[in-house]
RNA sequence: GGCCCGGUGGUGCAGUCGGUUAGCACGCCAGCCUGUCACGCUGGAGGUCGACGGUUCGAGUCCGUUCCGGGUCGCCA
């Protein structure tokens, strides 16, 4: 057995100086600077600490030792000769009376070096993420997710919320995203699959007369990873509420986020409630996204009353425009700037400058001289004012527009406060919208969201009194900084109500019956009004953390391609496995193509 | 699946118009150095330039194919 330490790595300060000590720890670097003399970096969880080597005995441990080894150090504290300001433990080292090596790094070059292994490609850090994680950068977002976990568990709990686990293993559920499917040893030909979200669970819970449920949730989705998304799994603060409202869940994240991104945040200037709410269109109209960057100061303006300028593009489509003042961009910035738009919203975006003397310039600037008045009185524009233009179909062009506006945010100093979290609430979702490869009417979103009007309104709708097209669901997001952070809603708790919406889709209650039987059923047993949201644990760590990719807050992420590269996952079975589960390999990964 | 970017000693990168022995920093090894802390100095080892094929007297560089990685769109009720 090795000795205990007495002290951590960050504990010893000049007061402690004198005392017989023993400290454990990776050997993070050597210095040595002369025939017997050499300073050892001691580093643990908490921090490093010097060892001096002053003996040819000491050094005789130290010298045949690879970095990262890990070494027991027991000797004597003493003030520095030469102090370090920089180190919290800088103005002492330790003398040390015996060194025993603890476990020996067999290797003296490692894949990475340990303080810089954030800009070592990635696979390779994956790979080795044990060595990643000692990096204190690497690591520090990883204490700062237990940080954040943690306080979002004290905050539910004093709002009275119970911590309720549901099931892994459940039911394939029909609808959203694919699956991860587990074979069912016992019932061969059958399978279980991983939970996308908590979801009905939490609402039988309601039903069961759980009053505040939370829980810090696995789900499970077989899609394509994204910069913010990490594949196959992720975490969400699930919630739900029964007798309650919209209002009820605001308040609950209105009292729960602000506290936990002011203090843990990279920057700690939160809005404060109660949120901004914005309507779905309203949203759609001004900032061109669903999930719009309040940060940015800028607006999308309607411009199709120059759609008949002559510029092509233009010709019988929907125009907006993002006006910029005081845009000091350049013409290759500007250029690349509408590049990088064309990329990610797949949609042309034109420009023009208003230049010191109110004159038209640039860009498409000669099919709008024409009509100069008119343009600056409609966009309110001024000497020196940018703009950017998106043309299309509706949605097209304020899709693009609201990309142009984020870019133009980042790009343009004055128009936005970075150091800020600034969060707003979506609301009123529209409930149903036209299937682009139906053509026919289908659910926007979440078929268990009540319809804004209930049974009545839908009935209108089925009676031609209304479009279905302008009916609302109590559905909401929570948006902060640019990132969609949760979906909620009131639920659809009327199974009366939930036949209906579901015929609207010509649909009917055999379906509601057969793909949620348990929800449908428990509702016909009297169940609660309820409410609720799950905002994303994983994204929620991002923001506070500053980070642009997501595999930078989780301990042990998948890559892009949702491969453990690290364990092997996933990973071929044997036969036997296979024979027991009753499941016939048809195609390879070679095979399959 | 589409598009964009990348792949060069252990790590991160440079490599001009196709032309000598592929360069730099860090790391590694050896030697020197008694107060370093991004230690310093001297020397050294380490590369089939992702793979295959082509053009050429000559390819890290040009062309084609392919593999791998990242980003993005599709997808994510």
């Amino acid at each position: 057995m090795f000795q205990s330490r007495t002290h951590t790595c960050n504990d010893l300060r000049l007061s402690d100086a004198g005392k017989t000590v023993t400290i454990v720890g990776w050997m993070e670097n050597v210095r040595e600077v002369g025939a017997n003399l050499a300073f050892v970096v001691v580093r643990d969880f908490y921090g490093t600490t010097q060892v001096v080597v002053e003996t040819e005995e000491m050094m005789q441990i130290i010298k045949p030792l690879n970095k990262e080894s890990t070494i027991s150090v027991t000797g004597t504290v003493r003030e520095r000769a030469s102090k370090n300001p920089k180190l919290p433990t800088g103005e002492i080292e330790v003398v040390p009376t015996s060194i025993s090596v603890l476990g020996r790094c067999r290797y003296n070059e490692l894949p990475f070096e340990i303080n810089r292994s954030r800009d070592a490609d990635e696979t390779l850090r994956l790979k080795y993420r044990y060595l990643d994680l000692r990096n204190p950068a690497v690591k520090n977002n990883i204490i700062l997710r237990c940080n954040v976990v943690s306080a979002l568990r004290a905050a539910m709990t004093a709002h009275d919320f119970l911590e309720i686990t549901t099931p892994i293993l459940t039911a394939s559920s029909p609808e959203g995203a694919r699956d991860y499917l587990v074979p069912a040893r016992k019932h061969p030909g059958k399978f279980y699959a991983l939970p996308q979200a908590p979801q009905q669970f939490k609402q039988l819970l309601m039903t069961s007369g759980f009053d505040r449920y939370f829980q810090i949730a696995p789900c499970f989705r077989d899609e394509d990873a994204r910069g913010d998304r990490s594949p196959g799994e992720f975490y969400q603060l699930d919630m739900e509420m029964a007798f309650a409202t919209q209002d009820d869940v605001f308040a609950i994240l209105e009292d729960v986020l602000p506290p936990i991104f002011a203090k843990y945040g990279k920057y700690n200037v939160a809005s404060s409630a109660p949120f901004r709410r914005i309507g779905f269109n309203e949203a759609m109209e001004t900032y061109g996204s669903d999930k719009p960057d309040l940060r940015i100061d800028l607006t999308v303006q309607d411009a199709s009353a120059f759609a008949d300028c002559g510029f092509e593009p233009f010709a019988g489509n929907t125009v907006k425009a993002v006006v910029v003042s005081d845009c000091k961009l350049a013409r290759k910035a500007i250029d690349k700037l509408l590049a990088e738009v064309e990329v990610q919203a797949g949609n042309k975006a034109y420009w023009v400058k208003v230049d010191e003397n109110g004159e038209l310039a640039g860009g498409i600037a000669k099919f709008l001289t024409g009509r100069k008045d008119e343009l600056t009185a409609a966009l309110g524009l001024k000497p020196g004012d940018f703009v950017g233009f998106t043309a299309g179909k509706k949605a097209a062009a304020q899709k693009t527009a609201g990309v142009l506006r984020t870019k133009l945010g980042y790009a343009c100093e004055g128009h936005m406060d970075k150091e800020r979290y600034e969060f707003c609430w979506i609301v009123d979702f529209p409930m149903y919208e036209i299937g682009e490869e139906s053509g026919e009417l289908e659910f926007c979103h979440n078929p268990f969201s009540m319809p804004n009007g209930g049974l009545e309104i839908l009935e209108k709708a089925e009676r031609g009194e209304i479009d279905p097209l302008s009916i609302t669901a109590f559905q909401y997001d929570l948006v902060c900084n640019g990132v969609e952070l949760s979906s909620g809603a009131v639920r659809n708790h009327d199974p009366e109500i939930m036949i209906k919406a579901f015929e609207m889709v010509r649909l009917g209650e055999e379906d509601v019956k057969s793909k949620f039987p348990a929800m449908y059923n428990a509702f016909c047993y009297g169940a609660p009004p309820h409410a609720g949201i799950a905002p994303g644990v994983d994204r929620m760590v991002m923001l506070l953390a500053g980070e642009e990719s997501i595999r930078e807050i989780i301990p042990f992420p998948m890559n892009k391609n949702a491969q453990d590269i690290m364990m092997g996952a996933p990973s071929v079975v044997e036969q036997k496995q296979l024979d027991e589960l009753h499941i016939a390999i048809t195609a390879t990964e070679e095979t399959a193509q």
